[in-house]
DNA sequence: CATTCCCGCCACCGG
DNA sequence: CCGGTGGCGGGAATG
């Protein structure tokens, strides 16, 4: 009763009138009609042109809301009234878009522009709330910073690329991967059993998330605004907004539902309450965020569909992070305590006003991050004894060798060749490096100087080592990778994947394993809005799914609908496993492909576990290595054909027990963290896919289809066009032999085999088969080394040898409306 | 009905 | 104490 019902029954009125004489047809409601251009603001132009770029909401704007009132009364009688404020004309990212065009995406460092609350909430004739909702997430990528009371300082987007670096470090910090992965699979369980609560709550709690709770990821050269920021108790929008960020970068497929979002934000601070409500408020929040996000153009709108219906989620637009090399150079010699040199324009003062925010008040504040971490602790030793059998499905993906402008393959070579010999290169890149770390979520306050810093990368929180049980220092060194292709049992396997993924890349600078699990992945994405999309976007090629194969009736249906990929699976069909197998850890089984790529030799850079700092940390490789080159193809003979581990393998070496299953999700935690904190990079499947074009494999055109249905392109036809492209690469047969199935292909370098383990139909779940250890081996250059002791699996079939890339196979499915 | 998300109350906070 | 901030959630608009 409170809230006035305000202008509501105006604007309906309006509706009403207008729908009459509007189109009594079943034609779609929506006003196309452009409304005529009548300036009214000095920005009425760019607005224009701004609307412009969003297809859809353009329409008859303004007028009405102020100006109206007076004319209103004529006005009011004749419905001529177009204007139809609609919520539209309203909505945030409209706004934001309206904002966002007052300034230049990357104005010169010389004059900064700065930005008065006062004047944009009167030019944009918006409440002043709405605009602290786009500041705010502004702010959380340092694309503005606030100065004062109501004032504000733009900068633009040129210092998103280290804003989101650090996102991306702090995000793999997190155990977000890890975390997305147990909602899902919970999500999954539930699905079966509704109402048994079972005491699987516990792998509810997330893993930790403790540390970087409510930490506000600065950036060294950003100015900012005195105890403001770190200060108080920042609830939300700016935190939470680069969280979300944070998820996307981590993500391997960069799409993130809305739902996850929403779970481990709540998760994060207060795994207590799983309200109903509380959950509504952060939907709410994040659909704010996403506005701003998607006006900025980082993020788009999709839907993902499963089998449970489709939900909303989004997809990163924006641009790829690479993976900090020079920055771990950076590092290395800025390592000691002497302030970061990143760039010229930062103080120094501001420096290391970020870095030791004052007081510690807020660690009081956070006082649950203690809890927390205790808890995680908990958590953690309770998995370690319970975990579920299903493996965990990690994506490294750390590394994105794509830099921003992704789409021209013809800049790849130079642009690799530029990080190569670039050491210094340009401000912008050089900065990134630490100050991530969250100072306040260290129980104890740091004191003062150096530490922590410098950072970014090196500096492990030591809650996460403290917590995992097993972590082990990776080493590194040269090792074969083999991308491990899982093939879709789905009757609805994408076609296309396999086809490329036979070919070994050569130089692919492939670490990065990922495991696939459960039916969390398939899913349809569905893209919604801008249908301007160039072809880019290599990710979506190598997207790969995998589904469980139970629900068959709905993916038929969906098969149908695409006609694609029947065919072509028959190889892999094969493979499906059988319906029972539908638990939870079967899904993954694994089958696929496995490429051997070869020697990796960009190993980790420096991973810090405990006792090195950054500056030990060895950067070389990274430094020769190009991003795609880190690869050597390696001959045939020497691959062998591995077993498929259930789990995914990073470069650490990681020891399992056979039996322990529960070990996985700790395994992969602690992986995680190594991982994420060595720089070294991972393969993401987009880099893989966009090597291969590179390399000529695949033609550029013949990329996968973002969406195939939309194409109306026959898989086989694809496939065809791929293998013949790419000339050298095809498969020749596949035998089967015991529960594997071999494929030989020759490929460019040499010939390759996959190895498609088959599922057993005798077989129960075994609980154990998947966590068969992966690891490979790094054999620490100059230290001990790690002894890789693959032996971790007792039977033969459970022993990976070094890495694998494991590529799931998702069918992805476009369309925009 | 479900999804999206605008609106604005009102608690805070910093000055 | 005041006015800028910005959590937060109702419920309207839209799908």
């Amino acid at each position: 009763l409170n809230t006035p019902l305000k202008q509501a029954a105006t604007s309906q009125l309006v509706l009403t009138e207008r729908q009459p004489d509007c189109q009594p047809l079943a034609t779609p409601p929506k006003p196309k009609e452009t409304p005529p251009a009548d300036p009214w603001t000095p920005t009425f132009n760019l607005k224009m042109l701004i609307s412009a770029a969003s297809p859809e909401i353009r329409s008859r704007e303004q007028r009405r809301q102020l100006s109206d009132s007076s004319s209103e009364a004529h006005l009011l009688g004749d419905e001529y009234e177009k204007s139809q404020p609609s919520r539209k004309e309203k909505s945030l990212g409209l706004l934001c878009h309206k904002f966002l065009a007052r300034y230049p995406e990357y104005p010169s460092p010389s004059q900064k522009s700065y930005i008065c609350l006062d004047e944009v909430t009167e030019e944009l004739h918006v409440e002043r709330r709405r605009i602290y909702d786009i500041v705010n997430v502004l702010e959380s990528l340092h694309m503005v910073s606030r100065l004062a009371r109501n004032r504000y300082v733009w900068h633009g987007r040129h210092k998103l690329p280290q804003t989101l670096q650090a996102l991306k470090k702090v995000g793999e910090e997190n155990k977000y991967i890890q975390q997305i992965q147990m909602i899902k699979r919970r999500e999954y369980e539930h699905e079966f059993n509704p109402d048994s609560e079972r005491n699987e709550e516990i792998a509810s709690s997330f893993g930790s998330s403790e540390q970087s709770e409510m930490s506000f990821v600065e950036l060294p050269g950003v100015e900012f605004h005195a105890a403001s920021v770190n200060g108080r108790k920042y609830k939300s929008l700016r935190v939470m907004s680069q969280k979300f960020v944070m998820l996307f970068l981590v993500s391997t497929p960069r799409i993130v539902s809305l739902e996850v979002a929403a779970k481990i934000l709540i998760g994060e601070d207060q795994l207590e309450d799983l309200d109903k409500s509380k959950f509504k408020t952060k939907i709410r929040r994040l659909y704010d965020i996403a506005n701003v996000l998607s006006s900025l153009k980082l993020i788009k709108k999709v839907h993902v569909t499963e089998e449970r219906g489709r939900k909303p989620a989004f997809k990163w637009t924006g641009p790829e992070v690479l993976p900090n090399t020079q920055d771990a150079k950076l590092e290395a010699t800025s390592t000691t305590s002497s302030p970061p040199i990143s760039e010229s324009i930062l103080s120094k003062e501001q420096c290391s006003k970020a870095l030791f925010p004052s007081k510690g008040k807020q660690n009081f504040t956070r006082h649950s991050s203690l809890i927390k971490l205790v808890k995680s602790i908990e958590n953690d030793r309770r998995k370690i004894q319970s975990a579920p059998t299903s493996p965990v499905k990690i994506s490294a993906s750390t590394y994105q060798s794509l830099p921003v402008f992704p789409n021209t393959i013809a800049q790849f070579p130079a642009i690799t060749k530029h990080q190569l010999e670039g050491q210094s290169k340009t401000a912008e890149e050089v900065q990134m490096k630490g100050a991530l770390s969250s100072p306040e979520t260290v129980p104890k306050p740091e004191p003062s100087q150096q530490p922590a810093l410098s950072q970014s990368l090196g500096v492990c929180p030591a809650s996460h080592s403290s917590v995992s049980p097993v972590i082990l220092p990776h080493p590194q060194s040269g090792v074969s990778y083999a991308i491990y292709l899982h093939p879709s049992q789905a009757p609805t396997v994408t076609t296309y994947s396999p086809g490329f993924m036979l070919q070994p890349p050569p130089c692919a600078n492939v670490t990065g394993i990922k495991s696939n699990n459960s039916k969390v992945l398939n899913k349809i994405i569905t893209e919604e809005g801008d249908t301007q999309r160039t072809m880019d976007e290599p990710t979506k090629s190598l997207a790969a799914e995998e589904r469980p194969d139970m629900k068959s009736e709905t993916s038929s249906q969906q098969c149908l609908k695409r006609s694609l990929a029947l065919q072509e699976n028959n190889l892999i069909k094969r493979c499906k496993y059988d319906e029972e197998s539908l638990d939870t850890s079967l899904t993954f089984f694994p089958s696929g492909y496995l490429i051997p790529l070869t020697h990796c030799t960009h190993g980790n850079k420096e991973e810090c576990s405990n006792k090195e700092k950054a500056g030990v940390c060895s950067l070389q490789h990274t430094a020769y290595s190009s991003p795609i080159t880190g690869i050597i193809p390696m001959p045939a003979s020497e691959v062998k054909t591995v077993n498929i581990p259930a789990f995914h393998i990073t470069p650490l070496n990681i020891m399992l027990s056979p039996n322990s299953i529960a070990a996985a999700p700790v395994l992969s935690n602690s992986c995680l963290n190594s991982s994420s904190t060595s720089s070294a990079p991972n393969p993401s499947s987009s880099a893989l896919n966009f090597m291969l074009q590179h390399i000529g494999l695949i033609s550029a055109g013949v990329q996968v289809p973002a969406n195939p249905v939309l194409q109306h392109v026959p898989v086989s036809s694809q496939s065809e066009y791929i293998s013949h492209s790419s000339g050298s690469t095809n498969v020749q047969e596949g035998k089967v032999s015991k529960n594997i199935l071999q494929l030989n292909c020759g490929g460019l370098s040499g010939n390759y085999s996959a190895v498609i383990p088959l599922q057993q139909p005798s077989a129960p779940k075994e609980p154990q088969e998947p966590q068969a250890v992966t690891e490979n081996f790094f054999r620490t250059p100059g230290g001990p080394n790690m002894e890789p002791s693959l032996s971790a699996n007792s039977d033969g079939t459970q022993k990976i040898s070094q890495g694998t890339l494991y590529i799931p196979q998702r069918k992805l499915e476009v369309s925009e409306d």
